[in-house]
DNA sequence: TTAAGGTTTGATAATCATTATCATAAAACA
DNA sequence: TGTTTTATGATAATGATTATCAAACCTTAA
């Protein structure tokens, strides 16, 4: 498989973006981490200290350029992931108490079920639908006690 | 079918808060409009005007208090809409390009295997699960064209 | 009905997250 | 190498949200 770092250069390179320290050791936070990251958490994580206002505008040219997604979740805190072409199509579990969101994915018959849903709850809608993506609320392993 | 705004104002005193003018116009928005909200969209729709800090404040309220929640979406923006308590289960159906968002319902043969595939998912996260959201993204009638 | 106590309101100020600005530095390129 | 473009980090500005507080409003009990 080649390298995260090889397809992200790529795809800047090919809208004129270049793929700096900086952004590199943003991906490669992302990269480590089960979930979407805040702001915040980037800035904590990485090494050497990076400004907040180059976070922020890095994240923003991330996600301009389709590297990065946004992700919306119940908690008011916007947090940024690998878009699904560099980390796969998955889902988020999220832990009501603590906020605390991973990854987790479908086997492939699920996956095809819920594409199959998805479409039929739209049917009626006038829509097309183009993605979907489940969240599902919980109690992690240590909220659960 | 007991009134929405009776099951409202009940489920509020029984919590000490209180039912005023201006809490029952913001309900009653969102009783009329098939998506959620954002405190903007609420401050226009309703009439007399209510001055955005106790927009604020109200929606914080009744969110604190489980008649409304929260939905932070694609566009950054929060939104607001009844609890499904009040308005049924249901999931939501987001337009990319202009952001519309409504509410759509799963018959109940399909609800149930959505929740099974919740549970699926998460199995062997540890996580217990409580309840689960799809998000469905497309194009609306409107920009489909 | 009135007085007391608690809650809500609206105006305003304060805060917090995010974005814009801009001079400097680094990289790409001719 | 010199030129142009892009990125950086410090700081200022913005915009959304929350806090403050005096006045107005309910609710309850006497």
């Amino acid at each position: 498989m080649v390298g995260l770092h090889a397809k992200v250069e790529e795809s800047l390179r090919s809208q004129g973006v270049r793929y700096t320290t900086n952004r590199r050791a943003l991906i490669e936070a992302l990269e480590n981490t089960p979930g979407p990251l805040t702001v915040e958490e980037l800035y904590r994580v990485t090494e050497p200290r990076i400004p907040y206002s180059s976070i922020y505008r890095d994240v923003r040219v991330l996600t301009d350029s389709a590297v990065l997604t946004l992700h919306h979740s119940a908690d008011r805190s916007n947090r940024f992931e690998l878009a699904e072409w560099l980390s796969g199509h998955h889902h988020h579990l999220v832990c009501v108490p603590c906020m605390a969101i991973s990854d987790v994915s479908l086997d492939p018959d699920s996956e095809r079920r819920l594409s199959q849903l998805a479409e039929r709850a739209a049917s009626n809608s006038g829509y097309r639908v183009t993605g979907h993506s489940l969240e599902i609320q919980g109690l992690c392993p240590k909220c659960k006690e």
